[in-house]
DNA sequence: TTGAAAGCGCTAACAA
DNA sequence: TTGTTAGCGCTTTCAA
């Protein structure tokens, strides 16, 4: 790719508005030792010129650096496009670029993507998406994030990793409490749980809050069926055809996001099964279709583009002696997909 | 945001390969003018110790621009995540950042987010979203893209944009048209439109394929009624309330988008109107819930990732002398949210 | 308050 | 094939 050129530099807004290199660089990124009247009449001529900072100049100068690497899934999904939508729009209001990676849920990826990110100068990195069970997975982003700190750089994530940053902590686990204590209060005694790959952290904790909730309603954890897949629509259709040949007399399916939750509703359109009278369903995140199926789909609300911009408003703020956690709100919407355990 | 600083320079590597900086910048590059064995010898130096060249340095003495800039309404709309999908996918496999904006669907502010993205030096820029059919509105971002474009920078937009550019053109009338040729086939005959901003090229040219099936079905189009909002779920169900009051003989409806026609059919569900025994409705996009909502949604797919694949795929290659025009494939995807007019 | 000059880390001419 | 050197456009000491 060719480079590009624009032929403005700041020696040209200098030289018109008659100062010095050094006065026109004070004047223009607004630092004081400049007289008011200078600073503005720089400033005019800088923008009657057009004139724009060449950033990559400006950070190697030592500058501020102005992006923000942002490493998602798959920005496809709109748990992680309504996330990247809160981070775009704060950074938008500070003049900050947000660069967007896909990590793929692959932890080497994920590394790959880091490396290129801070390749790039970027002065803040935010981690989205699921953390791994096991911290070696993680090991090798971790060295280059710390590497990364230490040399000024900020870090959040937004999920629960092992790795020391700030964080933003969705209430996986008590969002799954609610899904469970839902189905529980409307009499659900037959459960099953569509998961997802259990190496995320996500998945351990909203099964953790689950499973504590269908323990404290008196079942027991181990005789409900779990099923792990992937957080996909289609995993969540095939897993629902496995519960309904292994599983015929569950009453109430939790899908450990609103994706597969799709998935589940529409392997029981396809087999004719009425929901909520037959089986009931909820999900998780409370993506914006969920108001919009049919049933619409009850779930528990996580606040994806408020989790982006809380993660990016951490990062910009210095550094803590310890890392800062923040937890989300979370909310069970009831919808039409849950009702009363049927009297059959 | 304090500057961010790698202590490793290709200075060490040079150093610690016993090369000078010249030839450690050719090895790395990938440049001949180095012997193959001295190259590989720099290479397993720098990866040893994790050296990555800073992008900032790199591009400031002239090196290539790795950084794409992507403008899009609004990366939470399933439209433009799916297009950025695309985009990210491809610039991964060329290692190449890219950099999202939201325009906000507002033309000064697409203005700003071009300004910026050029002073972020990116070699590329790309344009997703509708064009405005007044071409004045742009004329501000058309002067900064051109000046971007002589001084070697590419540009390729999404949509019929007044832009002179390389464009993946979206098949927005062909679409239009069998959105309305399938309704026609079936017999309907009281249509009615949800439609979007009438500044937009999108909007026009849709319409304009509506139109043109409407009137070679020996309709009169002015009968129709077409019902300007905006791009929304919200806006679809409101243009629904106000077809059901003022034209309560439709059959059909076809609305823009698949996140209008979500909307009407929340509206219909509301009503208690059977879709598609009452009115069947139909979409343009397929985004990727139009498949799970119920009745699944009959649509018309545009080929959004690999509308931004292409978008990247033709900027990435040299400007030609006159501007690429690539039109994008649709197809009618028929599902259960259209049928036979009602025989009442 | 202002200006002169020394880099930031890299690429690309030009020499050898 | 390799090395030397002059910038790229900006920020930031240090002097004035």
């Amino acid at each position: 790719m060719p480079r590009s050129r624009s032929a403005l530099r700041l020696a040209d807004v200098a030289e018109l508005a008659g100062v010095s290199l050094a006065t026109a660089s004070r004047a223009l990124a607004g630092r004081d030792g400049v007289s008011d009247k200078v600073a503005e009449h720089v400033r005019q001529v800088a923008n009657q010129l057009g004139y724009v900072a060449n950033m990559h100049a400006r950070t190697l100068a030592g500058g501020s650096t102005s992006t923000v690497g942002l490493i998602v899934h798959e920005i496809g999904d709109p748990y992680f496009s309504e996330i990247a939508s809160g981070v775009i729009r704060v950074a938008g209001e500070r003049d900050l670029m947000v660069q967007i990676c896909h990590s793929g849920r692959d932890p080497e990826k994920e590394f790959r993507q880091i490396q290129t990110i801070i390749a790039h100068r970027a002065g803040i990195i935010i981690v989205a998406g699921s953390g791994y069970c096991d911290p070696r997975a993680q090991a090798r982003s971790k060295a280059a994030l710390t590497a990364f700190q230490a040399s000024g750089g900020r870090v959040s994530v937004i999920g629960r990793h092992h790795l020391t940053a700030d964080a933003v902590l969705p209430d996986n686990e008590a969002a799954g409490r609610s899904a469970a204590e839902h189905l529980l209060s409307l009499g659900h005694r037959r459960i099953a749980v569509v998961s997802g790959p259990d190496s995320l952290t996500t998945v351990e904790d909203r099964l953790a809050g689950i499973a504590g909730a269908i323990q404290r309603g008196g079942l027991t954890w181990s005789d409900i069926p779990v099923i792990p897949t992937s957080f996909t629509r289609d995993s969540g259709l095939q897993a629902t055809e496995q519960i309904l040949r292994d599983h015929p007399e569950t009453t109430a399916i939790i899908a450990l996001t609103d994706a597969m939750a799709i998935g589940v509703l529409s392997a029981l359109r396809a087999h004719g099964i009425a929901v909520p009278d037959r089986i009931s369903v909820v999900g998780l995140d409370d993506v914006s279709v969920a108001a919009d199926l049919a049933p619409s789909l009850t779930t528990v609300r996580l606040p994806m583009a408020a989790m982006g911009e809380l993660a990016l408003a951490m990062a910009l703020k210095p550094q803590s002696q310890r890392p800062r956690r923040k937890s989300t709100g979370h909310q069970l919407v009831v919808r039409d997909s849950t009702g009363p355990v049927p009297s059959g």
